[in-house]
DNA sequence: TTGCTATATTTGCAAATGCAACATTATCAT
DNA sequence: ATGATAATGTTGCATTTGCAAATATAGCAA
């Protein structure tokens, strides 16, 4: 070992960033969420359905970015949980339609707060322009990846 | 459903901005990686052993910014590939060091291209001014979450 | 030296994930 | 209608991951 540090793919790579920022994050809401009886894989569909409920389940897959069978997992968790409840389409004997119980809607108060907070918390060190910066140079990534996304 | 789309998580939330490019990214690289009989997974590994070999585990660990027991698995799986071999440490009992063997070292010069050109096809969009300040925004995140790296 | 604590690595087991196949229902061309 | 194909959702099984405990060694204090 010398005493001068190479530079390490973390400093040099874009991809190597995100990852490791995303894996902090996710770990950051998580331990966040534990609190509350909660963990980061039933967020994004819980963060989708206070948004928007009665969706089919590949509506809320597409929008939540996860797999069908994903989907389908999480969704018996959060019914075991009493937060979410399946009911038939009107039209479909295929789909469902997933609506949030009482429960589940009331949990939004104290949960997104939560995240708000830990957003907040990695994006302190940046000044506010920056902070508009870095979210719609991100949102320009994604759009150019995939440009069916609503701008 | 009405004609309006009501704005989604994904639109004002930092934390699944990051959670989304960074699926993506890791996505998009797997596939590549996959041509070439690698993964996602054995990456940041190989890439901290192309800058610097003879480390011991731990030190893997910290810099691939894994689990120590991930790093146990992922070096007996890069052995069975025969891309590295873990040597004994010469002062400590306990520790090993890793070695790329000469069939890990030559897999540098096909794989980096890979990476890069992935790195580079996300941030096409992006003009070069964009691409730098993007890169100095997530990093000051990064380090001022965790001072302890080195800028 | 003895014993206590910390470090380095591995492993057993349970939970989460991914893939591929399945069952069911819709759609659409003939 | 009939049959082929696509859409919706679920499940079995193999692989991966994560936690916690185990193993072995090092370092240090009395």
């Amino acid at each position: 070992m010398t005493d001068h540090q190479p530079e390490l793919p973390r400093h040099t790579s874009f991809g190597w960033l995100i990852a490791v920022l995303g894996a902090d994050m996710a770990h950051a809401l998580d331990n966040r969420l534990k609190e509350i009886g909660l963990n980061i894989s039933l967020w994004p569909t819980l963060f989708a359905l206070w948004e928007e409920d009665g969706l089919t389940q590949s509506e809320l897959t597409s929008r939540c970015n996860t797999a069908h069978y994903t989907t389908t997992r999480l969704l018996d968790s959060l019914e075991k949980m009493a937060l979410v409840e399946r009911r038939p389409h009107p039209t479909s004997r295929r789909a469902h339609l997933v609506y949030l119980t009482e429960k589940g809607r009331e949990l939004e108060a104290t949960a997104v707060p939560l995240a708000k907070a830990c957003n907040d918390e990695f994006l302190s060190g940046l000044s506010p322009a920056e902070r508009t910066q870095i979210q719609s140079l991100i949102h320009k990534i994604i759009i150019n990846r995939n440009p069916a996304l609503p701008s």
